[in-house]
DNA sequence: TTTGACTCTGGAGTTAACTCCAGGGTTTAT
DNA sequence: ATAAACCCTGGAGTTAACTCCAGAGTCAAA
C-alpha cells in the first residue's frame, strides 16, 4: 500500500467522527493498532484499518462493550478456527443482557407512571404529595 | 430518645441489608447523618434515620440516582416551602429518561433479534456468518 | 524562517455508587 | 484479663469509556 493511501490520526478521526483521543484510547485496550508508523512515529492508517475502525463503531451501536467488541473481532480475524456458534453465543448473551435490563426499566418505568398519575402536579404545598407518600410507604409500588 | 433505642451501625446495616461502608457512603454525600453519636465516636441512630435510610432505598428502587434522592429528601424535609408540582417535575423527568433508555434498548434488541434469527448458530466456521457480515454492512440493521 | 496546525507519550481526571484497607480505639463475653 | 467482634477515620481502588493536559517533536505554507 503506498502511504498516500494512509491516513493520520486526525484524518482518520475526522472520516468516523471520533476524537484523535479515543482512537489512540481503543488502540491502548487493543482494539485497533495502525499498520503502520511514519518516520517521526506518527500513526498511519490503512484501508484495513479504517474497516476494523468503522466495524467498532457499528459494533458500539448494537450495544455491544469495547471488551466484547474485542472478543468478536478476535472471531472475526480467526474464522476458520471459530464457528458461527460462538459468534451467536455472543449476540444470544447480549441479548438476554439487554432483555433483563429493558425488563427492570420496564418496572421502572410503571411505577413511575402511576405516581404520575396519582400526583396532580399544582402550586400546592407539597405537604400532602401522594409521591412522597408513596415513596414513604411500604411498597412504593 | 432513649440510648437504647439507638442503633449502631451494624444493627442499621443489618436491618437494611446494606454495609456499614454503604451507610457511612452514604452520609458522606449528605444523605443521612446519624442523630447522635456515642461518647466513643459511634454514630447512633433513631428511629426516624432508619425511616430516612429505608426512603433512600425505596426511592432507589424506582430509579433514582442518589443525587436526585438528595433532592426529593430535600422537598420531603421542607414539605411547606415546597409544591407538589416541584416533586412531580423530578418524577416527570426521570420517567422520561427511562422511557428514553427503554426506547434505545429496545431499538438495540430488535438488533439483535434479527441477527440471532438470520444466523443459525451451527457448528460450522465463522467464515461465513452472517452475524459478523451484518457487523461489516454499512447498516448493521 | 517562522507560525500554526498537527502529532507523540505518559499520566491524571471524570462519573456513579460503592468497596476495601490500614491502623487505630471500644465493647462485650468468657 | 483477654480475645472476638465491633467501631472510627482517611484514603485508595473499582468499572467503562473516554477526555484533557503538559511538554515536546514534526510538518506545511507564506
Amino acid at each position: 500500500m503506498k502511504k498516500s493511501d494512509l491516513l493520520k490520526i486526525g484524518e482518520l478521526a475526522r472520516l468516523t467522527d471520533l476524537s484523535n483521543d479515543t482512537i489512540r484510547f481503543y488502540e491502548s485496550k487493543g482494539l485497533l493498532t495502525p499498520s503502520e508508523r511514519s518516520d517521526a512515529g506518527y500513526r498511519l492508517y490503512s484501508a484495513d484499518d479504517v474497516e476494523k475502525l468503522l466495524f467498532i463503531q457499528r459494533t458500539k451501536t448494537v450495544g455491544f462493550t469495547l471488551n466484547e467488541i474485542s472478543e468478536l473481532m478476535e472471531l472475526k480475524l480467526h474464522p476458520d478456527t471459530h464457528t458461527c456458534g460462538e459468534v451467536k453465543k455472543v449476540t444470544e448473551q447480549k441479548l438476554q443482557q439487554v432483555t433483563a435490563k429493558i425488563n427492570e426499566l420496564e418496572r421502572i418505568r410503571q411505577s413511575l407512571l402511576q405516581m404520575n398519575n396519582l400526583c396532580d402536579g399544582g402550586p400546592e404545598s407539597a405537604q400532602h404529595c401522594t409521591i412522597l407518600q408513596l415513596l414513604d410507604s411500604e411498597k412504593p409500588l
